[in-house]
DNA sequence: GATCCGTGTGAATCCGGATTCACATTGACT
DNA sequence: AGTCAATGTGAATCCGGATTCACACGGATC
């Protein structure tokens, strides 16, 4: 039975080909060397291909945003929810996003605030705010459990969120310099996040 | 004497009144419908005219940004220079930075995080580092008098930015929504980052 | 084997702005 | 008056991409 139909030459769906491609170069290079050529090219495909696959070019990426901010939430959510307490999944959080993000700078700086199309724009901002709501969510539960001092849950969320993404990508935007001390930073971020919701200092 | 040499007719440097348009506009409207032809017209001159000023519309911008920024800077230092403990000086910068931005929704909104130019781009961070280096001397004096606990001033500074930063403007971010009770938001926000230094609780 | 559909091709085209430039105009200085 | 520099004009031009489209091609269906 030669060539049967289930087993093509693993033809990999030219779609599929397309988002891989267009997600690798937006880890090594960001949004901005994204172009449609260079993911057709990539892709071993003509740029018109794109085209069959998608209706446009943001659409493609608001694709790829989706499947990776979607990924990087549920990974954050599971560090969550492996924990006992609202402490240690706020540290858990934080260990999570932050770990990833000093693993891929380039990525995180494109998902969290490289400039991009309206389309893809919209999208972030569906995900920062799924995070806002994740933390607002264990900040809830901190209250209370009487972990956390008593304070308004989603202006906190807010906040951390921001915090967190600052201190991680902010210093390094776009130019290429790592933080020195990452396990450090970490720490040091946790401890400020835990301040900040008003868990008891350890001292 | 009629019309005398340093009396002509309110003329009013071109070169400032391309300026003041464009910060116009972005008040109004953000960046994007920053472009040149509109900068022009609401200038009352040619499009042309503006490369008489300035070799591009990026420097054009870039000038825009930097005398925004650096009133607004500006502001936030004397706010926390006014105040004899590091404490109110933290209050003082977040109640000085948030409610001109509460003020401002739109400006707040291009300055700290609208897509522009890659040189505006780069002079909004050389700002963002400055904001940076400000809140981190008033942590450190904290830190010295034993207002705050201890820390690595510049980690915390930076995610104070970004708290400070998303928990005004990236709720409302480009949508025109605003925040219910702009009071409340700020107080809330000043005791997350009270908290989030290590001042000692109120209670 | 005729036809159709899904898919691929890539050069040509379109598009939204920024940028240029040949041509005034005006005031200053000689 | 004559020259020059500075400034203004705005239609024409340029430019970096995204998007289209007329033209294949293979396999399935009738």
């Amino acid at each position: 039975m030669p060539d049967s139909p289930t087993a093509r030459a693993v033809p990999v769906h030219t779609r599929d080909r397309l988002v891989a491609a267009a997600t690798e170069l937006i880890m090594q290079d960001g949004y901005a060397a994204a172009c449609v050529a260079a993911v057709a090219e990539r892709s071993g495909v003509a740029t018109g291909t794109l085209y069959r696959h998608f209706p446009s070019k943001a659409a493609l990426f608001v694709e790829v945003f989706r499947r990776i901010c979607g990924r990087e939430l549920e990974v954050m959510r599971e560090a969550a929810e492996a924990q006992t307490t609202a402490t240690s999944a706020l540290d858990a959080i934080v260990e999570s996003f932050a770990s990833r993000a000093l693993q891929r700078p380039r990525l995180a700086w494109a998902l969290l605030s490289e400039p991009a199309d309206p389309l893809v724009d919209a999208e972030r901002l569906t995900y920062r705010r799924k995070d806002r709501e994740l933390i607002a969510e264990v900040v809830r539960g901190g209250v209370e459990s009487g972990e956390f001092v008593e304070q308004d849950a989603d202006a906190s969320a807010a906040a951390l969120v921001g915090a967190i993404g600052d201190a991680l990508i902010g210093p390094l935007s776009s130019t290429g310099q790592s933080h020195a001390d990452p396990a450090r930073t970490v720490a040091e971020l946790q401890a400020f996040c835990r301040r900040a919701v008003g868990v008891p200092s350890p001292a």
